[in-house]
DNA sequence: ACTATATTTCCATAAATATAGAAATATTTC
DNA sequence: GAAATATTTCTATATTTATGGAAATATAGT
């Protein structure tokens, strides 16, 4: 994981709009959701969900789909889990057990 | 774990100079580093790391302990996991199974 | 209380980011 | 090809954020 790529994707979901899109894609699977669908769940207008879309989909944690008129997105689970390795990567000098729950990890290449 | 909250973490660490400075507290564990060892180590100027300890710590994610002259600071494990946690809350809807690694959760209380 | 060391606050400047209406583009159906 | 639906781009404005030098504050030893 390339520093730079963290900060992006972080500064990504850094903002309660992109956060709550985040989330929302994260927990609809792989099917994803079109623009549509959430600029209603979450009451974002179009041109403002549409940036956050682009800025999210930049940063390289979602991904976008075209399906007749509509454009579904997804969350990018491999990016997610890449970036919490590296936020996690090392922790506590390798000694795992210093942390409460399971997200320590070893050292990754990158 | 609070949007509000979670937004103001992930800000903190999406800055290059802050990012570095929590993954080496992270990596440096419980005990953590005192300001002028992370200047050093960093290379940032006392001014600009002071500037940066505050926000990482006025978001949670780091705590400051006075030691002699020095001030020790270092990663607030348990806010870093609920952190990751609210991230991967109820992903895919609760299939964990399509998340290639180990950091899907269940829905967490809050 | 003087000196040295450690860290923070003050300040001004420079740069990046969020918002949403209106217009533009793309796709499907008739 | 016109009408309807879905999404994006353009635009302007308002807000937030990062930087580091110089001065200030705090702690410890003599």
């Amino acid at each position: 994981m390339d520093k730079k790529t963290a900060v992006a994707q972080l500064g990504a979901i850094a903002q309660e709009a992109r956060l709550d899109i985040f989330r929302l894609l994260v927990q609809a699977g792989t099917p994803g959701l079109a623009a549509g669908a959430i600029s209603e769940t979450l009451n974002i207008p179009n041109s403002t969900l549409s940036f956050h879309l682009k800025e999210l989909s930049h940063a390289g944690l979602i991904a976008a789909r075209q399906e007749s008129r509509f454009i579904y997105y997804s969350a990018d689970y491999a990016a997610m889990n890449g970036l919490l390795a590296y936020l996690t990567e090392n922790c506590c000098a390798g000694d795992t057990a210093c942390c409460p729950d399971s997200y320590c990890s070893p050292p990754q290449k990158g």
